[in-house]
DNA sequence: TTGATATACTTAATCGATTTCGTCAATGAC
DNA sequence: GTCATTGACGAAATCGATTAAGTATATCAA
């Protein structure tokens, strides 16, 4: 491995000066800035990450929560379009990344713990169980975080529009002439809480009265609970005209629970989801659903960890909106 | 931040000491050993992983590369199904993980010179161009690595069993009566080049032959590819009656291309896919493919990786082949 | 009692880089 | 000619841990 101390000796100066000279101090001479460069790229030389970290207290390494509780949240497509993009963006700014679990090797930690034994820099917390104790330690610690879908108080966050978002596709379901309207929704978080008072506000305003038994309860990102949910509405005396999962994901699992019951969509039943993964789209009929901007936010999330990380001083926690789109999609049918 | 340094202070000890009775060395008293792991958990004392690498050469970190090229290589389901498992052995096993990627930040770095300014123990290639010279000079570097689907030359590699997943599923369609099988192959990888052999090979064994225009090009995971592969074929005078397609997602831009032929499947057309990812068997009808365990291979490249990390002389380099099976799935219709 | 042998520590070097402070020579001002 | 200033570089401490080698004390055999 050539370090610095190899560069001195060869240029017959000390290891300061190497130093210097590489990471462009001013006072180093021109013509010894130079000979010190060439000298370096002629051996190869690479910096090590490991021993300028433990010097600066900067490792330049920023870590991604994805809660192991769901089990596989990257495989999501959703959550997998997030890490990619947090990953891109990080790495255009020169950091790395790396995961953050619990329970690492035999040595059982936290996910605060484990952080600051990687000594990341910062946190971007994806997807988790914002109740955890664990992640409110590591998300009120002093570790920079950000968080998503869900606010800390004084820590920057990135939030979609959970509540437009659902007022915008139940609008687009009123105005295709549905009246019924059924709700599958994913587990109880802030989120969930936000889109379904949206949808029963968004009802309410237009004077669609919502049966208690058209309100079921499924898990997200998991095509066999919100199957079960669709069996149970399709039981009902009076069915919906019209069914929201929780995800795009989870329509499959009433697409398939639908196709049993001899149903096709959208002539017998409309379905609307949400996220707008490419999937939806990629699918026929193509799903009628939100588009949340995965791409954006997860850059957002990188990039405004990063410049709390780097401006800690002007750094004022703030909670960034990013906005979504309606996928009209084809699995809304016109009535009447 | 609490340091071996805090703990010896406070217990009256060397430095030395403390390492010592935190890692189990065998010349530290009992009581010793007790008085200073107890005050080490009372002053949340976390080892310092940036120190330990420094001083020790292991960073108990690897590296995983998903080529940029592709672009988005981890949000393919498959991908992101390796990804997970590989995150999932590592983690057991005491080592975080980091991803490889060229051009990071400012500087400018090929995936090898990553490597090794993060220090990792060693790479999981999972999804790359293996002709890229800067994959290449990785792979026969003195970093430890383990391939996904392709073989260097003394190295570990994840192989699966194309040859014998291909004749599964050629063998399935001739079963169920098909004679005019059509084969949509990805990018000219070696992977492809073996499932095509093994494809033709298997059709001349059964003695179907192969119109040259029944064998189109596509890209992998890339449903509008398959799309117009599938167009194409449909345009033919003489159409065959099932389509082989280079993997699950791509069978999806054949799908919504069938549909506006106004074909459905199977009844109109048959269709086979490639990886038996989750999804595959959640839509409807349940997609006929051939399942890689993506989940053993992704753990089966961290656990040998880490064998080959931490038993570097007993080691030798071997080709794993982890072997996948049949979902018969609905799309291949029962003909004749 | 003496020398050998454990036992339990400590000392100090080391990993590779950064950074503060100090030094020395050259230059310029008066 | 003298003193202050500037430019260019080096010495040494430091980040937090590990570890080989050395040391002091206690133990034991003869």
């Amino acid at each position: 491995m050539v370090t610095i101390t190899d560069i001195a000796k060869i240029c017959g100066v000390s290891r300061a000066t190497v130093s210097k000279a590489l990471n462009g101090a001013p006072d180093v001479a021109p013509k010894t800035v130079k000979l010190i460069r060439e000298k370096a790229k002629e051996l190869g030389y690479l910096p090590n990450a490991t021993a300028r970290a433990l010097k600066m207290g900067r490792s330049y390494n920023i870590g991604v929560l994805f809660s192991d509780k769901t089990g596989g949240g990257i495989s999501h497509e959703y959550f997998s379009q997030i890490l990619e993009s947090v990953k891109a963006e990080a790495e255009r700014l020169g950091y790395d990344i790396t995961f953050i679990s619990k329970d690492l090797g035999a040595m059982q930690m936290d996910y605060y713990e484990h952080a600051k034994y990687r000594s990341c820099d910062g946190v971007v917390i994806a997807s988790a169980d914002f109740a955890d104790p664990a992640i409110i330690r590591l998300a009120t610690s002093e570790i920079p975080t950000v968080t998503l879908d869900y606010s800390f108080d004084s820590r920057t966050s990135i939030i979609s529009d959970n509540v437009r978002g659902m007022e915008t596709l139940v609008r687009f379901a009123y105005e295709n002439g549905h009246r019924k309207l059924a709700f599958i929704h994913g587990e109880m978080t802030s989120v969930t809480q936000k889109r379904m008072a949206s949808f029963k506000k968004t009802c309410a305003a237009l004077g669609i009265s919502v049966p208690r038994e058209y309100v079921r309860s499924a898990v997200y990102h998991d095509p066999r609970s919100s199957g079960l949910a669709t069996r149970a509405l399709l039981e009902l005396p009076e069915k919906p005209t019209c069914i929201f999962y929780p995800d795009d994901l989870s329509f499959l699992g009433g697409m398939s629970e639908l196709e049993r019951h001899g149903m096709s969509i959208p002539i017998d039943m409309s379905v609307i989801g949400y996220d707008g993964i490419p999937l939806s789209q990629v699918l026929r009929p193509r799903l009628s659903t939100y588009r949340q901007a995965a791409e954006r936010r997860g850059q957002e999330a990188a990039r405004s960890l990063i410049e709390q990380i780097e401006h800690p001083d002007t750094w004022l926690p703030q909670q960034i909106t990013v906005e979504g789109e309606l996928l009209p999609g084809d699995t809304v049918r016109k009535l009447g």
